[in-house]
DNA sequence: TGTTTTTCTTAACTTAAGTCAACGAATTAG
DNA sequence: CTAATTCGTTGACTTAAGTTAAGAAAAACA
């Protein structure tokens, strides 16, 4: 049942034989973490990945004593932290920002899934390719915009993020302060 | 010689076998372009993508018909359009700054490869998840820059891109115009 | 070589974001 | 349920970036 969103998910991407759905299925174990919960640290090794089946993941870091929000992840969604399975000390947090279920997945498990089924591997080249080219589309236009484009723009593609995050946390995603956020809101409401 | 550029940087992610070093340097094909050249316009379909052995790519975007320029490829580097061997029309340029010798990839020559050597999925898979998470990295400091520190961390990075690259292009990039790179150059000149 | 075009800088002015401080509103915790 | 904390907004002021315009320097071109 749970299992089936990450199948569900993996299919978005490329056609999903009976067969890996069973690995998939049988591999991935679920795990649950109540709202607070740290699941990476700063100077901490990553050993595990995440993929959202219900809740919502914030991804920080600390600068000059500042939390600096650099991604909100929700349903769905695949959490790897760039130092996944690498033996460099992360530099960033991760916190549940609610109540959240995700799937585990770990760098043994990957190794142990693709030497059973070498097929997987064309599975994840082309998942990662393909999320790979939304960050880079993500990337550009952020350096395009203005805060205020910005906002506009999540407010189109993520309108869910504005009711369950705070508005402090979208403001640093956005790359500004909370004070204003709060301009580029009343202004907006000014003109329309 | 050239092709061996490829399995050099190639290498740095992987162990590569020999045989997968003759099959990569058979199938690579390379070819040359003078600069000023539009390897990729807005609106088309791409169906190549590069990898740059000398020379340097820029990336732009047209919005409010001002260039910006999103990004900057040099020797070594992978040039991979977000929209590569999709069906989907290319919102972005590819514009060579110099004259620019490239290995050329394409959709076909990428599945016969596979077909062939089905190692090479994993080899691109580790390619890619590397090339994933440095551009996570990227995005974040970016995310957490004022356009002065984007600026520093610029000239940290890739000192060589201020020699070789137009000052405006450089702005565009820092996500600002050309009179405020000018001031940031000024400000920093006299503190120091 | 001399000329055109592009590139970079400067100045004056406008606009928006950062900072500091204060104050209710909402949320959390005991 | 109340006290304490966190959160969002507002105002006054500072700082930096956008805009417009002009001119000098450098590069491309013919």
């Amino acid at each position: 049942m749970m299992e089936n969103e990450i199948i569900k998910y993996l299919s978005k991407y490329i056609p999903i034989t009976k067969e890996m759905e069973e690995v998939i299925n049988e591999s991935g174990f679920i795990k649950s973490f109540k709202k607070g919960t740290i699941l990476l640290e700063e100077g901490k090794i990553s050993n595990e990945c995440f993929f959202i089946i219900k809740g919502c993941i914030r991804s920080f870091h600390i600068k000059d004593g500042e939390e600096k929000t650099t991604d909100f992840y929700t349903e769905e969604q695949a959490v790897t932290p760039s130092v996944y399975g690498k033996r460099i000390p992360s530099g960033s947090y991760l916190e549940c920002l609610e109540e959240t279920i995700t799937g585990v997945g770990t760098p043994e498990l990957e190794t142990e899934l693709y030497q059973k089924f070498p097929q997987l591997e064309s599975l994840t080249r082309a998942l990662v390719e393909a999320i790979m080219a939304k960050q880079q589309d993500e990337m550009d236009d952020f350096k395009m915009s203005s805060p205020e484009e910005r906002y506009l723009h999540l407010l189109k593609t993520r309108p869910d993020l504005m009711q369950r995050v705070p508005q402090h946390q979208i403001a640093s995603y956005l790359g500004i302060t909370p004070e204003s956020l709060s301009r580029i809101r009343k202004r907006m409401l000014r003109k329309e």
